[in-house]
DNA sequence: GAAGTTGTTATAGAAGAACTATAACACTAG
DNA sequence: CTAGTGTTATAGTTCTTCTATAACAACTTC
């Protein structure tokens, strides 16, 4: 479980961690009941506040890759391996948004506008 | 060319100026060479500032979807078609989200993610 | 060429959302 | 009970969004 995220990215710090995460989620070095480590180790170990790294991990929770539980943590979840076809998808589609020239945001923001219409 | 918005949906205007033409460049209602509106026309009739309209045309500019100049106005352009198969496919990534219950932000996060991979 | 239209850029301000930081809380495992 | 975990509350700061005004530069039309 190693983490790199790069202050001067530019992007906001918890979507380079999330992103990080779900890197490792789709090769298969996280897979269905893993234990991410606490968010206060990765927020000391990565010289970072607490909640940037919850924001993350909530993140995650979100998308449905991870449960979270006070006490025990967050566990990579049963839907891990649908996710990660999902996010296979998603990088075909980048890439043929590529070929037309369109860039990052514009294509979160042509997807996004498509999923809150239907 | 009808523009509808609701200024207390939450979404920000721009974004729903641009998601109404995206919708029309959809649909066939709007194709290429068709000449959109000019931003004053628009900032006024939907008793709006000029500058969330022109925000809302940059967008679609970003995206390929229109080709605009000074005097001449915001025109559809060539890529028009491909766009719309380009938000065809975004819309059948969203409909596969949302049956595993990944709404448009997570959604929306994950594809800016790939996008920004490669 | 003159006039009118268009997008572009610059500057500024106000309201609200988002982010960061600190602290206390509540649940779980040993 | 104790230690560790995510959760919630609160406050201050920063960023986004929308507005407003003004001037500018390129194009169209006459």
């Amino acid at each position: 479980m190693l983490l790199r995220i790069d202050p001067a990215a530019g992007a906001p710090l918890y979507d380079q961690i999330a992103a990080s995460i779900r890197a490792d989620a789709a090769t298969g070095a996280l897979v269905e009941g893993d234990r991410l480590p606490s968010a206060r180790e990765v927020a000391e170990s990565l010289d970072v506040n607490l909640h940037t790294v919850l924001k993350a991990y909530q993140m995650l929770r979100d998308e449905g890759l991870v449960e979270m539980r006070r006490g025990r943590g967050a566990v990579i979840g049963s839907a891990a391996a649908s996710l990660a076809d999902l996010r296979a998808d998603a990088q075909a589609l980048a890439a043929r948004a590529r070929e037309l020239g369109v860039g990052p945001e514009a294509l979160a923001a042509l997807v996004r506008a498509a999923a809150q219409e239907s």
